[in-house]
Formats: C-alpha cells, structure tokens, sequence
DNA sequence: GCACAAACGCAGCGATCACTGCAATCCAAA
DNA sequence: TTTGGATTGCAGTGATCGCTGCGTTTGTGC
C-alpha cells in the first residue's frame, strides 16, 4: 500500500532476505493459480495460503490482486529474454520472433497475460509487453551500427510484435515457427539473403 | 444477431419482452461498471444494482461474470461493424481500419475488451474478435471478384488486425488515423493509387 | 378471459473476502 | 551481542459474495 509500484521490492530486496524469500514464493503462487485454477479463485488468500504466506502478507505489501499481477508480470517479462545476436537483421529478428512465439506460446505465459491484463488495468498491460520494444530496438539499432537500414521500430513492432501477441491473446491458433518466419520475411525486403 | 439467440438468449429473446429488456439493461450495466469503476467491483450483486435487476436474475441466466462478459462482448463485437464498400480494395482495407481505430479508441470500448479478456477466458477472448476477421475476409472476396489478387486474410489480419488490437490493448498509444493508413500502405503493394 | 410456463423479485443462508490492532520474529547495523 | 526497524504471523471484525427455496408477476397459447 505505501507506493506499491516502486518500494515494492524496495526495502524488501535483499537477495537471500526473508522478504526475498516471500515474494518469491508468492510470484510462484500466482503464477500457479492463474495457470491451474479458475480465473475467479485467483483472489489473495487463495495465493497467499498456496504460497504458505498468511494473507496480511499479500494484503499489506501488494494490496491488490491486480497490483500482484503487475509486479509478477514486470519481473516476468523483463530481464529474460537475451536479446539475439545471429550477425544478422534477419537473423536477429528471427529469433526474437522464435523466442517470443515460444514463451507466449506456452500455456502458464499466456494465462498470465490474460489475467494481468484483465486485472492489472492499464499498467498490467504496460506490464505484459515488459522489455521486448526495448529488445527489438536494441536489434535495430545494431543494424544501424553494422551500417544497414532497418526499418523503423513502430513497423516492426507492428510487423512482429503485434501479430505475436494478437495471435496469442485473441486467437487459438499455434504460434508455429514457419508462420513467425513469415512476418520476419514481411517486414523486411526480399533482396538480401 | 441472430446467432446470439442460440445460446444465453434462447428461451429469452422476443424482442419486447421482459426478458429481452433485463438482457439488455445488465448489457448496459456491464458497460457502465466496467467503463467507470474499479476492475475489482465487477461482480453480479454491483451490476445487477447498476441495471435495476435482482442479482438473482443475473446468476441464473448467466452464472458467471465471465460469461456475462463474454455474452456482452458477443453482441458488442458482432453485427455493428458494416463491411466498407468503397470501390477499391485500399479504399475498403483503410475505411475499415478507420472504423476499427475509432472503435477500439474509444475508451468504454477498451476496458470491455480488457476486463473480457481477463475474466471471459478463452471464449471471452475470441468474442472480443467478434466479427472482425469475417468482415476483412468479406473485403478481400470482393477484390477477388473484382479480379483483384488481394493478400492472404492471415496476411491482412496480421498487418492491420493485430496491430490494431495490440496497440489499443497493451500499449497507451493512440490509434491514429495516419497510422492506420500506413498499416494499409505496407500490407498492399505500392503500384496502384 | 383463463390457464400454464417462464422469468423475476424477495429474504435469508453459509462462506469468503478485505482489512486492522497486537505480538512475535527476523535481518542489519553498531 | 545488543539494539532498532521492518516484516510477518495471528485472531477477529464488518461487509460482500454466490447461491437457494418460495411467492409473485409477466407473457403466451387455448
């Protein structure tokens, strides 16, 4: 409750610290009860008592369960996912597109986007996309250095990002590793290998 | 419309009815709770409240608040989206992006889509697709009888669709005009006006 | 107009939730 | 080792939720 956003691992960040300790286990929780159980069980005495944590615990340094959900979410999707280094535009782009479709593509991830973004409100959403507009213009950028032209970022995040996570999110269909080539292939122009 | 009598509406849905009225009344509630207030307070004794019904009405022909919002997102998403007929298949792609970045920005609009997400499920997900891909599909038929080679609907649904959805949904960009346009201009070849 | 089925309103039940003082525990610094 | 601050555990409270019989109302067909 006293600023949940950023004292959240604040005082309470000491690797190896029992505070650690708790909210490490209480991510786990949550990651466990939105991937097994029914949306609407997902309330804080039920992750508290799977976490072995009394409730006041949760209550007290979350508040929220969409508070919960978007600190699980940040420290889910951000520091993760090494950025590519294949040599290449293409190459680099490919495999974040490979890397992204398989972790969202895994069912628990997907449950906690779901989830975060119904319940974490503007901010879970925020949340959810993490660090990978940073990653892939992180890949942009190295082209530029290697002397290429890449395209700008808002088309390949609308060229790669989006289509993923739409995918995802709104549809059943399997996040195939053909089908992420295709949009790689899309975005960029056919001349070079 | 008429596929939604099918399932939650079935024995409830001559027109003029009470039935019909408590259906829609909960619809608008729905829309109302969740536009305005916290995500945490959607729940059926506040929705009903909001609608002028008794919770006990809720429960039984619904059940769930996910199955509320998904049959709300239902009959939200499917039906009012007109197919554009403009004569030209650049024409029908950017006038239906318009149409989709005017409703998707729309904030009421937005938070029935989160909030279905989270809690509709699966099911709920897809109904925030609603009719979308049926009336792009619907686009590229028309150039195709126009004798028109229009790409892919996967292709179409990833470059305008997905979009779209992701920047409304997880990001706090605005869903331009210029932006949609441009979306149309890299899904088609640059040869024709 | 009458009877029947469906839908709705009403009151109340158990269960759970969100939250709050107070005591015990733990970690870090002196 | 001791001290101080912070975190957690504990028990208890009011409020709300989800749900269930029962009576009433509404709408339809005879």
């Amino acid at each position: 409750m006293t600023a949940t956003t950023s004292s959240t691992s604040g005082t309470a960040s000491r690797p190896g610290g029992r505070s650690a300790k708790v909210r490490a286990a209480v991510h786990r929780a949550v990651q466990v009860v939105v991937s097994e159980d029914s949306l609407d069980v997902l309330t804080i005495p039920v992750i508290a008592a799977r976490a072995g944590v009394h409730a006041t615990t949760v209550y007290r340094r979350w508040g929220t369960v969409g508070d919960l959900l978007a600190d699980v979410a940040t420290s889910r999707f951000t520091g993760d996912l090494v950025v590519p280094d294949t040599g290449s535009l293409r190459g680099d782009l490919e495999r974040y597109a490979f890397d992204l479709a398989k972790d969202l593509g895994d069912p628990d991830t997907l449950a906690l986007v779901r989830a975060t973004i119904g319940t974490g409100g503007e901010q879970g959403a925020a949340a959810c996309r993490g660090e990978r507009e940073r990653g892939l213009d992180a890949i942009l950028e190295r082209e530029r250095a290697r002397g290429g032209q890449p395209p700008a970022l808002e088309h390949t995040t609308d060229g790669v990002l989006a289509p993923l996570y739409y995918r995802a999110v709104f549809t059943d269909l399997p996040l195939t590793t053909e089908w992420a080539r295709d949009l790689v292939a899309r975005l960029l122009p056919d001349d070079d290998a």
